[in-house]
DNA sequence: TGCAAATGTGAGGATTAATCACATTTTGCA
DNA sequence: TGCAAAATGTGATTAATCCTCACATTTGCA
């Protein structure tokens, strides 16, 4: 993670572009605008969240605020930035040794138990993937994580079975992926126990369509 | 499909209520109100439809909208509504007299490529349910619409598989029906071709998960 | 030290959703 | 038919909020 403020791509109207921090305490400053943000939209959602009361949190002004970020769904779109890079880390991480099929079961199974807990326990997460579909921004951030997520999917698929078409391998693994991020948003949007019925059936299905039975 | 204005769910800021069509004048300016409101979400998407603009199309003033309409929301809303009640009906009567392993296929294959090939061609659907998991009071429409589905497809799963246990049925109708909204969504938003490669291997996934191998 | 670049500020401009006090039309009924 | 009450129609106005901008302050550096 860096502490770089990443330039968000274009939206529908090309918003200004904003300065980059270069000085330490700028950087602070906009750590704090982020932690603000976060704050806000974990209590109210990002909906609610209004740009003065992220500045006055922050301890800024509006105008530092917009110095960094061209409006408010770069905030949110920063955070999300955030959160995807530190998940496809983890996910590298769990498929990078993968070699056969029962490791596979067993990491993909825990993955995916990693992402619902996380949907459930972090409401910023909630908020900010929930809004998702609204802004083109955020979900083509959100389709290039699940890309990206794919294809460690599709190597490890790849290791176990190597003769299988790389052109369906990749369908399945794009799939399942976005798939997963559906079944969690409807698992945790339901009762508890019917989410943790859903979640395991949706396990069973992804792992039968990447293994087989 | 009624006339009549729905009465939308509470949402988090409970909306005063609204009148009622009760003459037939005021119910054909009401349907102007969704023809305008809908072609200017065909042309601009939700977001950007303003409510001078639906009045001014609709031919009436602001203050009629808001005689019938809570806020704009609601007018997104009563369009979604219209769509999934259409859609149930479909459903319901494609599903209805499904009795063997082969009709479900059939059947099954065929609504989700008329769900597909509407998304593909309705530039209102996608929109209102794109921009659905941002408003809590579109999210329960659509989830208690896929409850809905699921019951259908539950039923034609009871005549073909009687023994099998209703909750795990229920479980996996509700996840398929979800699943294959959210394969659709990904489907529009990449290639043509490998959209169609997704509807695809979803189907393959979900009728092995319903009907088996 | 001094200057240019970076950063900080908050009052105010610009939009736009939504209200409300009042005008007009329709309906129900004696 | 005539008329009171309910339903409907209107648009200037209010309120909320995003974002800009002209100017002040701080920092990096030769």
């Amino acid at each position: 993670m860096d502490d770089k403020v990443a330039a968000r791509p274009d939206q529908a109207a090309i918003a200004s572009p904003r300065r980059s921090p270069s000085q330490q305490r700028s950087r602070e400053r906009v750590e704090r605008m982020l932690a603000a943000a976060s704050a806000l939209i974990a209590e109210q959602g990002s909906d609610a969240m209004r740009m003065g009361e992220v500045a006055e949190r922050a301890g800024v002004s509006i105008g530092s605020l917009y110095q960094f970020f061209p409006d408010k769904r770069a905030i949110v779109w920063a955070l999300a930035e955030r959160y995807t890079a530190e998940s496809q880390a983890c996910i590298a991480a769990a498929l990078k040794d993968v070699a056969d099929k029962d490791g596979l079961r067993q990491a993909f199974s825990e993955l995916v138990d990693i992402y619902y807990q996380l949907f459930l326990a972090e409401p910023v997460m909630r908020d900010i993937w929930s809004g998702t579909q609204a802004d083109k921004a955020l979900r083509e951030l959100e389709l290039a994580d699940s890309r990206a997520n794919a294809e460690f999917l599709v190597a490890a698929l790849k290791r176990i079975r190597p003769d299988a078409d790389p052109i369906e391998l990749e369908t399945a693994a794009f799939l399942v992926w976005q798939m997963g991020e559906a079944a969690v948003r409807l698992a945790i949007s339901v009762e508890r126990d019917e989410g943790d019925r859903l979640v395991a059936a949706y396990k069973r299905m992804a792992l039968r369509e990447l293994v087989g039975e």
